[in-house]
RNA sequence: GCCGAUGUAGCUCAGCUGGCUAGAGCAGCUGAUUUGUAAUCAGCAGGUCGUGGGUUCGAGUCCCUCCAUCGGCUCCA
């Protein structure tokens, strides 16, 4: 007999040898029909896996991440064998679950594939599910699967293989389809009772661009046709958030050919809002101690050669231009840090004027693959919200921990709640791709360290994500299609102050060097506008939002009175304008409804003799009429009420 | 940059296997209507079908080049 304990900490004997699967039938039949897979003793295994010695067991559902995660892993392999089935040549590489699906790689060979063809995959697939092959798992000699991929003339797992122990290679079979796996799976294919395939797109094997492409095809799969026309519901959904269409609905920005791809036009009303969100920023950053200052587009190439910037990313960048009498060369501004180190360098520091903190809404310009350029979250011309904050190694902690909370208030005041703090470190395997010494690495990753855990963020750290002159604290927040963008950034940096030979006099009399912390809370002004936009909706808060009341009059004859009105909103700034179009008041109301007024304010007959308002407001409707004084009390206070967040 | 897809009026789209002057709705303009909480009616105008080549008696439709966009990969100072 063996002891199995639950996660409720309640124990109970079974038989030596009883599988996760029967345990949950001990327990209940319908938790036995839900059951996917479950870990043992912190190890994952299958349902049904006899279980020979005493342990915790925990059983995992469809409501379990784990359980999600077993059922698209299976997935995988019902899509390998439906490839195998269509597509004898196929070769199989790998095939994860992801956050949302699951994916496979195949060399095709010399055959194309495309979305054309993942009908008859589909088809295939429900066939196979339907067939209820049990999954099993079988170790197997590092030899024999060598051999057998071998055989199979497939490089990829050959590949795979010599990577591992011996002893540590299993296989799973269904049907008589098998390949290579770590385990995990739900107990038969039957489960399956939906699959979408979402799309195919090449990936490089390994994630490396020198080695060959594959195709790579997205699926997502449900235990329940009706989760599955749920989950396209809603992919339908959040396509209607998608900033580039709301960009063009809501007259923001733009982008023209002819000016050139991944270069936004900013409409007037995009332009205003990008200014007020400017605004709001320089306020905090006031009360924070920064200071404003300018620098040029572009810049001599000597600049980004001492900043190194030239040799890491010189080819890759839009080319120089030269004046034409000297031949000098100047780049384009692909980022303002050398510019503020140069600003620092314009005269001598006392260790009494530290930390200096120089704030700048700088446009900077990088070439960008065509490929990566992605609406306005990618771009080849942005504006960043930087600042540069110098200052001394012991005030490095500090200053980083107000940088954080400048941060985390210009996200609170937005609304976004959900987002990743990322720690961007080193990849320790490279250490070619980052500048200067090993010391001041260890002293800035620790310092990013030490403040992202004192101020209590639940972080993930990646390595290889840190810039090449140093580490990085990154907000990433997600769109809405679930694609994560870095939005805010924390980097500290040892590096650019002694390219620069950066100084200021200690209180020793002596020179010593400053330590530089790069910022952006917004990041960039594109991006975040985007990533704004299909958080909202296009629904922006009242202090944000372009126009924030619209006034409707029921016919021209009260056009004196709308005009009236918009008057007192205007004196009171408040941001109005009229929609005087012969038009009905309905056709008014709806076109107000789509360009997502917050308030519009009917007037007529009656309001003009009371001297009120009808007001209508986009979430609520219609909600009654006020005198007009009302009116502006309430709205006031409610633009108020998230300016007040402008503390801080 | 790479793999795959797409590109028809300002916007959203139709146009079957190549066949006469390329269609619709919305937006625009003109006129009628003077409207009470999500689309008043009528008329008009608007496109060298992304670009350049080719196949064909004939190309929006087939083939190639380039450009742009979309989904990924790689990259992201």
């Amino acid at each position: 007999m063996i002891e199995i304990r639950f996660p409720d900490q309640s124990v109970r004997t079974y038989k030596k040898g009883a599988t996760p699967l029967e345990i949950a039938q001990s327990i209940s039949e319908g938790l036995a029909r839900n059951v996917l897979s479950a870990s043992f003793n912190g190890a994952t295994v299958e349902a049904t896996t006899p279980l020979e010695i005493d342990g915790s067991l925990q059983l995992f559902t469809w409501n379990d991440d784990e359980g999600k995660a077993a059922f698209w892993h299976s997935s995988a392999h019902i899509l390998a064998q439906s490839l195998l089935a269509l597509y004898p040549k196929a070769k199989l590489t790998i095939g994860p679950a992801i956050e949302n699906g699951f994916y496979y790689d195949v060399d095709f060979g010399e055959d194309s594939f495309s979305d054309k063809d993942l009908p008859a995959l589909e088809k295939q697939f429900l066939a196979f599910a339907r067939e209820k092959f049990a999954f099993s798992m079988r170790s197997s000699s590092k030899a024999d699967a060598l051999a057998f991929y071998k055989a199979e003339n497939n490089p990829y797992k050959v590949e795979l293989i010599e990577n591992l122990e011996d002893g540590s290679i299993s296989f799973c079979d269904h049907a008589d389809f098998t390949d290579l796996c770590r385990g995990g799976h739900i107990p038969h294919t039957g489960f399956v009772k939906a699959i979408k395939l979402l799309s195919v797109a090449g990936a490089y094997w390994r994630g490396d661009e020198t080695k060959p492409q594959l195709t790579r095809i997205y699926g997502i799969s449900f235990p329940k046709q009706k989760e599955l026309t749920e989950y396209l519901a809603l992919l339908e959904e959040a396509k209607k958030r998608d900033h580039r269409k709301l960009g063009k609905e809501l007259d923001l920005f733009t982008f023209s050919k002819k000016v050139g791809q991944g270069l936004p036009l900013w409409l007037p009303k995009g332009a205003a809002l990008r200014e007020r969100l400017e605004n709001f920023l320089k306020e905090a950053q006031k009360k924070a101690g920064y200071e404003q200052v300018i620098s040029p587009h572009i810049g001599n190439k000597e600049l980004y050669m001492t900043s190194g910037h030239y040799e890491k990313y010189g080819a890759d960048s839009f080319q120089p231009i030269h004046t034409p009498a000297e031949g000098e060369e100047f780049l384009l501004k692909p980022m303002n840090c050398p510019h503020h180190c140069e600003i620092y360098n314009a005269r001598q520091w006392s260790y009494k004027d530290l930390p200096k903190r120089y704030a700048e809404f700088g446009t900077v310009y990088r070439y960008e693959q065509s490929g990566e350029l992605h609406g306005l979250t990618r771009v080849r011309g942005f504006t960043q919200d930087d600042a540069h904050i110098f200052c001394m190694p012991n005030q490095l902690d500090e200053e980083f921990k107000k940088v954080i909370d400048l941060v985390l208030y210009v996200f609170s005041s937005l609304g976004f709640e959900d987002f990743t703090a990322q720690v961007s470190l080193r990849d320790p395997e490279k250490p070619e791709k980052y500048i200067g010494s090993d010391e001041n690495w260890d002293l800035a990753e620790q310092a990013i360290l030490n403040a992202t855990k004192e101020k209590d963020l639940n972080y993930v750290v990646e390595y290889g994500e840190a810039a090449f002159y140093g580490p990085k604290l990154d907000f990433m927040v997600k769109d809405a299609l679930g694609r994560k963008w870095q939005l805010g950034t924390i980097q500290v940096d040892y590096n650019l102050p002694e390219r620069f030979e950066l100084t200021y006099k200690g209180s020793d009399n002596e020179l010593h060097r400053p330590v530089m912390i790069h910022r952006a809370p917004f990041g960039s002004l594109e991006r975040f506008v985007a990533i704004l936009l299909e958080h909202t909706g296009g629904n922006f808060p009242l202090w944000l939002t372009p126009e924030q009341v619209i006034i409707l009059s029921v016919s021209e004859k009260y056009e004196k009175y709308a005009e009236k009105v918009s008057n007192q909103l205007k004196n009171n700034e408040i941001r109005a304008l009229i929609d005087n179009r012969n038009e009905t008041i309905g056709k008014k109301i709806r076109d107000a409804q789509l360009s997502k007024f917050p308030y519009m304010l009917i007037v007529g007959e009656k309001e003009a003799t009371e001297n009120t308002v009808s007001v209508r407001n986009r979430v609520d409707g219609d909600t009654g009429s006020l005198t007009l004084e009302t009116f502006l009390e309430k709205i006031q206070a409610e633009i108020n009420a998230s300016s007040s967040k402008f503390e801080i």
